[in-house]
DNA sequence: TTCGTATGTCATATTACCTTACATGCAGTT
DNA sequence: AACTGCATGTAAGGTAATATGACATACGAA
């Protein structure tokens, strides 16, 4: 379906972005900090944010209100940015392959019935 | 379809809406202040453009290429707002079918095959 | 030419964001 | 109780990205 709003591209400042995730600017901050999310910056150093950015936010709160740290997080987007080792043989994976797994199911919006994503969060800001 | 953000929150600055467009802040300006279209403001009075600007301010292009000015392009608005009367038979016609029509034709991403929408000026940022 | 329309450009003001630094509340340790 | 580390609050000082208003300009129509 060619009628969504590619979710990589930054088009939120960060205001906005705090709105949409009930988080403050200096959280959002922290956790860039602490590499779990990497905004893009205007030519002046605004960040901008993409929704999958956001997407991320929302998820990194969860994992927050389980009691995870900064490195517990980091190390739960490691491990659902690459193909999990679902049967012990080796899969021959290509490039392809690796880039197409890592869209359907890192990708929120993509297929968002995997384990790794909550539904609804950002249901209320989607018709 | 659960999965589309709501196009008529206001979510974008004037500067990632210039880029969608490729219209300059003087140009959007001018459309506002000719009422063609109305964002909305922060607290601190910096305009915040919703998709659904996006789309009219790409519908202004459009009808600007075609020579229109702004009297008639606001015109167009007012026409494509209303329930259009196809047969001069009274239609007894409901709040709740008027709104349903509206939704349908008048705001794009719905149904984005009327005559009153082109295709494929937002499709670069769809995917 | 003169006029109107859409747009460019500049000046000046303010907001929204930036980084840095220090403060604070709380959970575990010692 | 005192100490530590983590996540967050908050304040200071700087600047990018807006805002408005005024004047300039290109161009087609009268």
């Amino acid at each position: 379906m060619a009628n969504r709003v590619r979710r990589s591209m930054p088009i939120l400042p960060i205001s906005i972005v705090m709105q949409l995730t009930e988080l403050t600017a200096r959280q959002i901050r922290y956790y860039e900090e602490h590499g779990l999310i990497s905004p893009a910056r205007t030519d002046g150093n605004k960040r901008m944010f993409s929704l999958y950015d956001v997407d991320k936010l929302l998820e990194i709160k969860d994992y927050l209100d389980q009691g995870l740290n900064m490195a517990g997080i980091k190390k739960m987007f490691e491990m659902a940015s690459r193909p999990q080792n679902v049967m012990s043989e080796p899969k021959n994976l290509s490039d392809e392959d690796v880039r197409r797994i890592f869209r359907e199911e890192m990708i929120p919006g993509k297929s968002f019935t995997g384990k790794n994503f909550r539904q609804g969060d950002l249901s209320r800001f989607y018709q």
